[in-house]
DNA sequence: CACTCGTGGCTAACTCAACTAGCTTTGCGG
DNA sequence: CCGCAAAGCTAGTTGAGTTAGCCACGAGTG
């Protein structure tokens, strides 16, 4: 029998693509075993159970997204930077729906994964404090930016939306009324 | 062995304080049967299973939550009705962290979950057309505000705000920013 | 080049939840 | 009082997660 050569980071990656591909629901250690064309019992060599693994995964995702709205906002400022990392932001939701909804479903009680959280929520703080915000209006700014963002997608991979206008142009529009808000927000 | 007297309605609604007190994993079959001091293929005299319970309970909850928003916009008007909304939306959501979040776990896709989840946007809806807002103004609105509303309470619920200044008060500025953005809306 | 030993894979076996089949009994309507 | 639909039960199957413990690969060393 030749090796499988898998690690924690392989079998974390394979864990995110099948979350993407085939739903969150679909992400069973049955079923990321034979993705990797393994036995199931063989993944705890690399991993510590379903709940590790979603955590990982978890984790993984979010320092990939705190990654893709860093570049985003990289060379920009204000209003044009809220509407990279805001574009950035739905763009990976989008891309990779599985490993978004896994950081969703994961208790953010955990360590590891309140720490990602907090990694992948600079690059939002960032944006503000080029706003001038501070203290708990950047507090209050930043939650409600995060809010936002988190919701619409949510709501539009969820198929939350009915009707049938165009998502982008909602979000569009929301990112516009945001980027307004964020500017007269009272600050102090 | 006398009777439980159980119907889908007692069932439905004991699965969701289920959720509520110990969280929506662990709403299962098992737990409920217990609970209801039946053995566990009994409940299928009443439901269709797992998925079906989560979808009645997601149903169930949405219909509550729409109660809810209908009530607290009654008598009210443009951003004193938002307010009121916006604060009933985060207080079924805080009273019942598990239906909730069951809502947002079931695929949007049912007919019964789809048609519930309109009914219960309807209250927002009419609170925004008392701002003047239609057309696709309306659904932009409409959209930012739910997207805003939902990504608070599952940020919130979830334990996702990091920092310690009070939840509360950053949803309070969140709304009084979103009443000023919705009056300010490009109309039409 | 052989040996060895850590490691990554395996099979076997257990638990527990969901579900199905089919039986029993309750208690209401005629 | 009786019959029968419905509501409960026990028993048994499937499938996922997990643990235990065995074995073979192959890298590093003498």
């Amino acid at each position: 029998m030749p090796r499988a050569g898998l690690t924690p980071d392989v079998v974390v990656e394979a864990a995110g693509r099948l979350a993407d591909e085939r739903g969150t629901g679909a992400l069973s250690l049955a079923a990321l075993a034979q993705v990797l064309g393994v036995a199931l019992p063989s993944l705890y060599k690399h991993i510590g159970g379903l709940d590790d693994l979603r955590r990982r995964v978890a984790v993984a995702a979010m320092d990939e997204l705190g990654a893709a709205l860093r570049d985003a906002a990289a060379g920009r400022s204000g209003s044009d930077a809220l509407a990279a990392v805001a574009a950035a932001y739905r763009d990976f939701a989008i891309a990779h729906p599985g490993r978004y909804a896994v950081t969703q479903s994961v208790a953010g009680a955990e360590e590891s994964v309140a720490a990602a959280a907090a990694r992948a929520a600079e690059p939002v703080y960032a944006v503000l404090r080029g706003f001038g915000l501070s203290g708990d209006a950047l507090i209050d700014a930043t939650r409600t930016l995060r809010a936002a963002l988190h919701g619409f997608v949510l709501l539009e991979t969820g198929g939350g939306f009915g009707m049938d206008r165009p998502t982008g142009e909602s979000f569009d529009r929301m990112v516009a009324a945001l980027s307004a808000t964020l500017a007269a927000w009272p600050a102090r």
